[in-house]
DNA sequence: TTGTAGGCGTTATCAA
DNA sequence: TTGATAACGCCTACAA
């Protein structure tokens, strides 16, 4: 069916050279001027290209990266990713992106599936709890470098943003504008990003003097309807926070959507500050402030991390790399007068 | 370094059978009972995999599909690709995801990529203009599958909205509520959505008796900006349209911007409807009204009519998928008396 | 049912 | 600098 293209022995016949000639022209090797002439006609004539597959046999190598990431659907990690394969493209690698649909089940067959597929590295937004299987792949020697979240159990490469001093920085503007009930929409209590960031917003309290009221703490599940829902449980407190703190765009998305169907004023009944997607930021109204993840950053160090780690440069091996964020205060954080 | 996993012929050596029989027993041959145990044993203890690229090389197929997209930060595209990912997954197949960054060159540049991967076949958003590039893939005998956007040069199975049909119910729902000028945000005029999306709006309009000003149609980039800047200019005109129908998300999202920040009140003084992403449509307040295009039934529909190509079934081709969208008003769409 | 052997396209070793 | 040749791990006639 399909058509096979040219192979090394048919440039060979084309040149009157060797096989191993050939080879050694395309791996770059020395050849005669005239002989160089000649193959790169002949490659250009029978449109050659080297049969990956092949080369990877003898190499074991696949030049092939696995991404594995919770959802496609969630631009934070898509971003990351955009990166991620511009970065390795350029080095001749392709990117294989698996999500895994949050389910830890699936993380692990889908990485099951990539360890098939032979690919040279792994780059993983872990999911935390159960990771002997991460482990299993980490024993047969696959570089993996973890995105978004740590695994203190495994021994990795890891990049992520500074969760803790984020939310410090953003619950820091609230206190410093007179909020003394914060409530704080945090993510799954048992995922590393989600702990780090509550360790900050008590970390905050406690620097400022500031009261930790246990009851503002509440945990959802990085989605719109958890958003959603704990937003309505505040607002249905006896003594309300005055003020919102949001750990991830998509419970960020689902707050608004609250506060919009309970006509809330922003940010004169309450203040509010989300999490990730300038875009939605400027587009909401009054303007939303947000603590904002180094999206191409947080790629371009895992891609490059990885590449290193592929050429077995160990070097500073394990790292992590804890990317700062930055803090936009807009319109939808207001002064509390005393 | 990397651990080399267990081959045939370690099954085969624990075994005591030959490789032939252990590969006869892989690809679901008959072998004698307790024959089967031994292997079974052997494959277990020793965690044998197939290496598919040594498998690949002799079948000449990689179980790889190559997806080409025109940005992964795009929801839209992502999403589409998610389901896609989990389809061909289950049926053995890889996933290779590009984007090309909205660059004609880029896209040729990354389908040639794809080609050299040996992809046994390619889902692609393709850009549009110059196709020579997909047709050199096509006369490789490279199944392909285009969604979103069709190119009538090539003769190729097809996924995408009943972008004419949306469009034209979109605005018959602003013309039954008495509006008559409306203004539409259109994509690059040279992108067959937008095309498609014209002759929708233009279409309504003869079929309503409603006369159609020329000057209220305006094309843009499909981003943010440009949906920001034509809503901008509209907003400026000397009769203003008393409603826009944006094209796409992104220009939805810049359009809601520009209205905020001349603090245009939806619907009163202008009406809204946008397109895509249900979640955004939510949180905006007045809530938007939105065309909503079938992104699983896409995904889903792409993915299956590769594999069909991939079975070497060529029923029906080139298939023309054409999927229904759906129109949902809410606030954001108001009423003209007249 | 099982085994032998050749070949897929490439790389790499060793002579020439 | 070039060439002959043996792998890499698997599949597949064909023979036993």
């Amino acid at each position: 069916m399909r058509k096979i293209s040219a192979t090394i022995k048919d440039v060979a016949k084309y040149t009157g050279l060797s096989i191993a000639t050939i080879s050694k022209y395309i791996n770059g090797g020395n050849v005669l001027d005239k002989n160089r002439k000649k193959i790169e006609e002949a490659i250009k004539v029978l449109d050659f290209r080297v049969n990956e597959l092949a080369r990877g046999l003898k190499t074991n190598r696949t030049m092939t990266v696995g991404v594995l990431i919770p959802s496609l659907k969630n631009i934070f990690f898509t971003s990351i990713i955009s990166n991620v394969e511009n970065i390795l493209l350029k080095h001749g690698y392709s990117t294989i992106v698996c999500d895994y649909r949050e389910s830890s089940n699936l993380e692990k067959e889908k990485l099951n599936f990539l360890v098939n597929k032979m690919v040279d590295g792994i780059i993983v937004v872990p999911h935390g709890g159960d990771v002997s299987h991460i482990q299993d792949v980490r024993d047969k020697n696959i570089p993996i470098v973890f995105i978004d979240r740590m695994i203190k159990e495994i021994d990795c490469d890891v990049v992520l943003s500074d969760n803790l001093n984020a939310a410090y920085e953003a619950v820091e503007q609230l206190i410093i504008r007179g909020h003394r009930r914060i409530g704080i929409i945090a993510g799954p209590k048992d995922v590393y990003t989600t702990k780090e960031r509550v360790k900050g917003y008590i970390r905050v309290h406690e620097d400022h003097d500031v009261n930790v009221d246990e009851s503002l703490i509440k945990y959802g599940d990085y989605d719109i309807k958890s958003g959603y829902n704990i937003l309505q449980k505040f607002i249905e407190m006896d003594s309300p926070p005055t003020s919102i703190f949001v750990t991830n765009y998509e419970m960020t998305l689902g707050a608004i959507m609250a506060i919009n169907e309970n006509d809330i004023k922003i940010p004169d009944q309450m203040s509010l500050v989300g999490f990730d997607n300038i875009q939605m930021a400027k587009v909401v109204k009054p303007s939303l402030s947000i603590v904002v993840q180094p999206i191409e950053q947080i790629g371009e160090t895992a891609a490059n991390i990885l590449l290193k780690r592929l050429k077995n440069d160990y070097e500073g091996f394990p790292s992590t790399n804890r990317l700062k964020t930055e803090i936009m205060i807009k319109d939808s954080v207001g002064t509390i007068r005393s």
